[in-house]
DNA sequence: GTATTAAAGCTCAAAATGAGTATATAATAA
DNA sequence: TTATTATATACTCATTTTGAGCTTTAATAC
């Protein structure tokens, strides 16, 4: 055996380290598409930006067969819920990603997971409670046009960072991002760059986490961070930062809400997820609904009902739904049969311009 | 704070595990598509089964600011190669994932990548060189049509899995899963299923990774695997798996491939992977060489430069390529530009019937 | 009854795709 | 030199998919 370098998959001695599990799980109705958050104090951190937070907990290497099963268990423990469908996202594991930890020295890792189910209450006494995903991210809910308060704001505030740029070429690399992630005027918005676009704001300090993250990188002298701004004594921009943001969330929970939305939004075109979402028998308008709380955009009715149709992603069903206010909706079930069949059913969203 | 259950993310005393890095380092030309492997020995494994594998290693918390740098150092040390791009594939958590870490009961965890480079030489002295991924995949290269030897080796092979059903309505499910991964006669053989093809065979105890992991299961009481066959003294299936896979990999590394192949055939559609691979210049049907040999099928050559140009993927140089035969071709560099431009650039790929 | 609401059915132009044929430009063999 | 072969590049055309609308039908509220 070579021993001119020290043997790889055999030395672990130093590579202990300690495992969290994330869990983005989301929902949706006819208004919204939400996701299951869980109380500050239950996530057990410190008082000093006490955030709510995605739930999460360690993995019990005893308890737990699969990195899988053991997040089931801290949903279960944190709401009361079983989630149906569950896949993984990310696993991070950036040296200074939970601070607190940092300090302490040990290596903090998590693996996150998305998860999608019907909306259902969580259990009497616990403090997981669903909250609309646009919340978070007010300006990726583009189903009333164009959310001029939010981009306006946020377009403003970027090109004065743009500006606040040490040389012309930074301002021009500056203003290449603002335009690939938020578009211009003539449009160029991408729905699925969710997480480009939440980096930006970070970056850029204009969300409230980016000054927590600076504060307490300075506190405890704990390193560089990803960020293009000296935060220091800007007090202007927090307030910004918080106008831009009524809502953050604990550590990086947020950036991880992020990528699964963009996860969900993309996947969602080419395998059949929302089903996930939906109760057994729906009207193919509540179907349009939900995809569109998700994907951010409202569809042309007629073209979404023949590409579901043509799809054969439903079957009709002989109920009708006499709730609404006009002509009864005829109720379908999705065909679970399609899992079995074509190669990647999903249910379509137009190409972004 | 709620003392009625443990506090979450705070109590990690028994969360540690250890942590290693997998890569998938893929490359191609306009032969072939390659992945970079080192030897048995390197790996640090035991005899039984002298296997090959995947570039691995453990990440040091100490060195390692990201597992994404972890994971080039790794790359490094075993095949003196610096890759350029890289992103996460999974996370693997099984208990029994690693069944010699599992019999001293510390849990292993791995982190796998897929990384894209142009082909270079390893460095001298290491034992790391590139191999053809079809070598490992036999049936998942179509460019040359059907490859019918291999196909009707495993279709035969599993319907002789499907008879062995112990029920009717088992062989039903078997048969639909042989469907929707193996297609049929109307063809249905989607080239993306790379992953779900492969653990399909596992299943069916048709790899001969299935045989050695059903011995060091039986031999250390090690609890259950998800195999769906009684493999105990099939001498003839090991036979068999050993022509359906000319080569396989160490512990669960052909796996791994498989979904790192199955990313990289998915994305390419819609992202400008291919140019990590090219050279810094090159001709249109290179580039579309090296796309078939990814994606495992002919393209229609028309109409994939009608693409290319459309999607204003490339731009002209002023270069011509004489090494070949006839007419010589303009040579093409990447147009970098896209990066910030259009939401998902891809090469694009028919959709398979 | 009539107005209102929403489902469901239909049309049509524009764009994208699949599958060719035709022509141009070189190296190579006779 | 000339024919042959290999490859690049250009152009065509039928088919399918998409985007965007208009019309008809079935229920409820008044």
């Amino acid at each position: 055996m070579s021993m001119t370098k020290s043997s790889p998959t055999q030395d672990f001695s130093s590579a202990l380290v300690k495992l969290g599990l994330n869990a983005v799980v989301i929902t949706a109705d006819s208004e919204d598409a939400k996701v299951l958050i869980v109380d500050s104090k239950e996530l057990g951190l410190g008082d000093d930006w006490s955030e709510d937070g995605l739930p999460s907990g360690p993995l019990d290497p005893q308890k737990d067969r699969t990195l899988n099963l053991g997040l089931r268990r801290w949903i279960y423990e944190l709401a009361g819920l079983s989630v149906g469908y569950i896949e993984q996202l990310y696993t991070f594991g950036n040296k200074f990603r939970d601070l607190r930890e940092a300090q302490g020295g040990a290596r903090y890792l998590s693996v996150s997971y998305v998860g999608l189910m019907q909306e259902k209450k969580p259990k009497e006494g616990v403090s997981a409670s669903w909250h609309s995903i646009y919340h978070y991210f007010p300006w990726e809910d583009w189903r009333e046009g164009r959310p001029d308060k939010w981009i306006d704001l946020i377009l403003s505030a970027l090109e004065q960072w743009s500006i606040e740029a040490s040389s012309p070429q930074e301002m021009r690399q500056r203003n290449a991002r603002i335009r690939m992630t938020f578009g211009d005027e003539k449009g160029g918005y991408d729905l699925e760059k969710v997480l480009q676009r939440f980096e930006l704001l970070y970056d850029a300090g204009l969300v409230p986490e980016a000054h927590r993250d600076y504060s307490l990188i300075r506190d405890n002298n704990l390193g560089q961070l990803k960020i293009s701004r000296d935060l220091e004594g800007r007090e202007d921009l927090l307030k910004l930062s918080r106008e831009i943001s009524p809502k953050s969330l604990a550590m990086d929970h947020r950036r991880i809400l992020a990528s699964a939305l963009e996860r969900v939004r993309g996947k969602i075109k080419y395998r059949p997820l929302v089903f996930e979402i939906l109760p057994d028998t729906f009207t193919l308008y509540y179907l349009q609904r939900v995809v569109e709380a998700l994907s951010g955009v409202r569809l042309h009715k007629q073209n979404f009902r023949r590409l579901i149709q043509n799809e054969k992603l439903v079957e009709e069903t002989d109920e009708m739904d006499t709730s609404s206010r006009g002509r009864p909706a005829a109720l379908f079930r999705f065909r679970e049969q399609v899992l079995y069949e074509r190669p990647a059913p999903g249910v379509g969203l137009p190409k972004t311009k």
